[in-house]
DNA sequence: ATTGTTCATCGCAAATATACGATGAATGAG
DNA sequence: CTCATTCATCGTATATTTGCGATGAACAAT
């Protein structure tokens, strides 16, 4: 499937909002991310105990979290550790804090 | 295709958070709301000119933005003039900016 | 009534996402 | 070496997303 007709002339700034807008788009993925946040930091399989789905099924949410970069992991054999990933998730904080800060136009005369 | 194996217990805010990112997770649409945010208020037309793509497509992503209520439309024969949701706006805002402050635990010693 | 403009919706096709069980890889314990 | 534990990946099935053209609905102007 192409993605547009033509020119993909997207910002960064708009794919980084997508890309990350993309994986908190599933509320396990945002419950594990609030867990790791949150409460105890650096979790590991201790979700598995925690959410109800198949292992599987955590783990490739682990990986849509792990390739938009939101968290890291860290091998602890026979376990895995993830935290947040702090550097990736001020930038995030600030990406959409941007974006929603954005001011209104002068002339919106909606309502 | 079922959602989970057992329970569906999100919060609010996970659903909340995942709906609204479900929304932004497209580069066009998120470049769609920066339009009607800054600019100004906008005519789908006037997107179709800035956007390159099938009035069609256009038109889906809007009604997706609406389902989501981040914006909302007003007709004006034979246009409609979409804006900004201020008060969902608003809200996202608090959302994201909450989730992405929330603290980190005290006994994170990842990396 | 007919035409033109503007936008939404339908129908199709292809790509992605979601979930599961089964299997594989890595490692520590015995 | 063998076994158990932990996690990732594969294969499969289904649902959702994305995009387009074609068509439909609403309305103003003629």
């Amino acid at each position: 499937m192409q993605r547009t007709l033509t020119s993909p002339d997207y910002t960064l700034d708009e794919e980084s909002i997508a890309s990350i807008s993309r994986a908190l788009a599933h509320p396990v993925r945002v419950r594990i991310l609030r867990l790791l946040a949150g409460e105890t930091c650096c979790f590991t399989g201790e979700l598995t105990g925690h959410i109800s789905m198949a292992q599987s099924t955590i783990s490739q949410h682990l990986k849509v979290l792990l390739d938009a970069g939101l968290i890291q992991g860290q091998i602890d054999p026979p376990k895995v550790k993830y935290c947040i990933n702090r550097e990736r998730w001020g930038l995030a904080e600030e990406l959409f804090a941007g974006f929603f800060g954005s001011g209104f136009g002068p002339g919106c005369d909606c309502e």
